[in-house]
DNA sequence: CAGTGGTCTAGACCACAGC
DNA sequence: CTGTGGTCTAGACCACTGA
């Protein structure tokens, strides 16, 4: 008798050792539960979780087919840096750097498309592991999307772990890049002018309004590591190689 | 009448209105699906998605728990970079650098636990879109793994897209950083030495053996953009910001 | 030991898109 | 219009693990 599992992993054998070759196509549902002895859902379960691994493509009527070139696909867990560096074993401390209240920079309202008139709430912060500069965070919010983040004093916790509690579904567009340290990045991350850093943005909506941004620049040397394949599932990691 | 994605959409609702709060238990599946009129199945489809977008945590005996804050992750897709460039509407060209037969270096051999005796196949490419430099790929390949690299030219196409069809089923660690150009990066993507690049470094396992390490530097600006949310079906795309 | 989720079955109806 | 995958049902058995 065959699991989904046993399924999925025996069709994973068939494409390696090209009895499907890439852009065939492969037998429908009923015809390999036949064959395997199986319920049909069972066979469907286990087509459904290659197409989601992007091995396969699957279209009604036409059939299942191997693609051409599977697709390489990642599964990243954004860490919060709290967790991130106290599972690294180091002690964890924030600091607020600097709080203000004003109109967005107009850099920011066509970034996040926010009318002029918009108030904001900027937040400068600092997160260190084992006393050493880790991550900064420079951070806005819209007062009118949140107005409780214009009262709360971010002196004890960073807005990441406040904001994620406010608004827990919110949709998320994040980028990754490198970014050279100007004065400010430098001074507080202890390092030179002009070295390259790790950066993250992320700008973040919730029912169609721009809740917050963040420009994330890490400390000199890291790394956002993640593996995948075919049994691995998903485990990702964020480590920090220093030094 | 309710389909797994209405039991679904419920429950995010019902978490995000606070009915049911952050490390909280909900009902069983049978008691679920008595209220929603639907099988038990039904239910348990919606929980399994609602387990893999980090929302709730189940455990057998256990129950479901709201999760004490969410998992944020990304499902990012490592795109071909041939692909890429063509998607953005410019022209793709490749270009072969330097290629080269020798024992790995030390690094790459501590790094991929290579015995010091292996031969690797060392290539430098370069990916262009519209005549400008877009990624630099410096790669290794391990011939023990893959003898077929001794004698392919690589000339024509890059080696990515070649070792996607021979090893398509590996296990690849990945990780993003960002580093200082050097002399060879900066003359070869047209940039200045000490420009901050993002840095793509990717190694490749199949059945427990080192195949190949690359080292993927793009061009000045480059960003790697995703979007997630409850809705977005793990949507990805990379793009680039240039000039 | 008993309650929970994890999986499977046999069958059904349906949506969709090729033919 | 028909073959395909997508979903749902009612029921069953089982694995795990917490009480």
């Amino acid at each position: 008798m065959s699991s989904f599992r046993d399924i999925k992993a025996d069709i994973i054998r068939r494409i390696s050792g090209e009895e499907w070759t890439p852009g065939s196509r492969i037998p429908n549902e009923i015809d390999l539960a036949r064959s395997y002895g199986t319920a049909r859902a069972t066979v469907n379960r286990a087509m459904a979780e290659l197409v989601d691994d992007g091995i396969v493509e699957r279209r009604r009527k036409a059939g299942t087919f191997v693609r051409d070139v599977p697709l390489r696909q990642v599964r990243l867990s954004i860490p919060i840096v709290r967790s991130e560096i106290e599972q690294n074993g180091a002690s964890y401390r924030y600091v607020l750097l600097q709080s203000s209240i004003g109109p967005a920079p107009e850099w920011l309202q066509a970034r996040l498309a926010l009318p002029s008139t918009v108030e904001m709430r900027k937040l400068s912060c600092l997160h260190l592991a084992d006393g050493l500069p880790y991550q900064l965070e420079d951070r806005w919010i819209n007062l009118a999307a949140t107005p409780a983040a214009r009262s709360f004093a971010f002196d004890k916790t960073g807005p990441s772990e406040w904001l994620i509690r406010q608004i827990p579904f919110s949709e998320v567009e994040i980028s990754f890049s490198a970014a050279s340290a100007g004065p400010d990045e430098a001074h507080s991350l202890g390092c030179a002018v002009g070295d390259a850093l790790f950066r993250i943005e992320r700008q973040t909506y919730w029912t169609g309004q721009a809740v917050t941004f963040v420009r994330l620049w890490f400390h000199r040397g890291y790394r956002l590591t993640s593996r995948y394949g075919p049994g691995t599932d998903t485990q990702s990691a964020a480590r920090t190689g220093r030094g």
